[in-house]
DNA sequence: ATATCGATTATCT
DNA sequence: GATAATCGATATG
């Protein structure tokens, strides 16, 4: 089992600035599930930022929603939602109360609990002890939908809940890894606004998710 | 390696 | 009734 180092919960203050800045300074931290049977941790490798009502890709491009009211609410909030009919995807809310910025997380480099996660995604967590095959990890939570099924994100049970109290069962955290380079590209997946460079992620990550090499 | 497609449902028009 | 911030399977080069 990985042990998790020293880490440090994410104060409320770092997610009250411009998702851009958020998506960025998000590389490297650490999303951190507790739960029953042992920590869940994986390093965020991947993100997108989504600015506020003037980003028409964005889900409160159209205002607040009962769905999307989350966004609206103070920095530091998850704001999960359901997409075709089958994958939950994790946002964390950015900017003060009114204003409505978020970063979707695309992808995490598993850390803690990986035979845990393993099991979640429905992968024999034999083939991730002994060999430690890099395409097996790979499909761990390499994808927003992905790493959401690993952590056991869902909806009801997540969607408004703080993730940066330390008491939370999902947090963000630093443990002082440094990032190398960050690779600027557009976002995936939309069609509405696909031509902003709104995605980040850690050049040469290997979790990172999507095609190429 | 890239391309296409079906699954399955909350949300919005 | 159409669409969607995705994934995994299958087909094809």
């Amino acid at each position: 089992m990985t042990p998790l180092g020293r880490t440090t919960t994410l104060k409320a203050a770092f997610f009250n600035r411009d998702s851009r800045r958020v998506a960025q300074s998000l590389l490297g931290k650490l999303l951190i599930r507790k739960t029953s049977r042992g920590i869940l941790a994986g390093r965020i490798v991947e993100t997108e930022a989504y600015l506020g009502e003037n980003d028409a890709a964005a889900h409160v491009a159209a205002g607040k929603t009962a769905r999307n009211a989350v966004l609206f609410g103070p920095p530091g909030y998850a704001y999960v939602y359901f997409i075709y009919g089958n994958h939950y995807c994790l946002n964390v809310s950015c900017m003060p109360v009114g204003r409505a910025g978020s970063v979707l997380f695309r992808a995490l480099e598993p850390v803690a609990g990986i035979e845990e996660m393993a099991k979640a995604r429905g992968i024999d967590p034999d083939e991730v002890t002994s060999p430690e095959n890099i395409s097996v990890l790979k499909k761990i939570s390499s994808g927003p939908g992905r790493m959401t099924e690993a952590l056991g994100i869902t909806r009801n049970r997540d969607n408004g809940k703080s993730l940066v109290s330390g008491r939370s069962d999902l947090r963000i955290a630093a443990d002082g890894y440094r990032v190398g380079e960050i690779v600027v590209t557009t976002r995936i997946g939309i069609v509405k606004s696909a031509e902003q460079p709104l995605r980040y992620f850690i050049a040469g990550n290997p979790y990172v998710s999507g095609p190429k090499k």
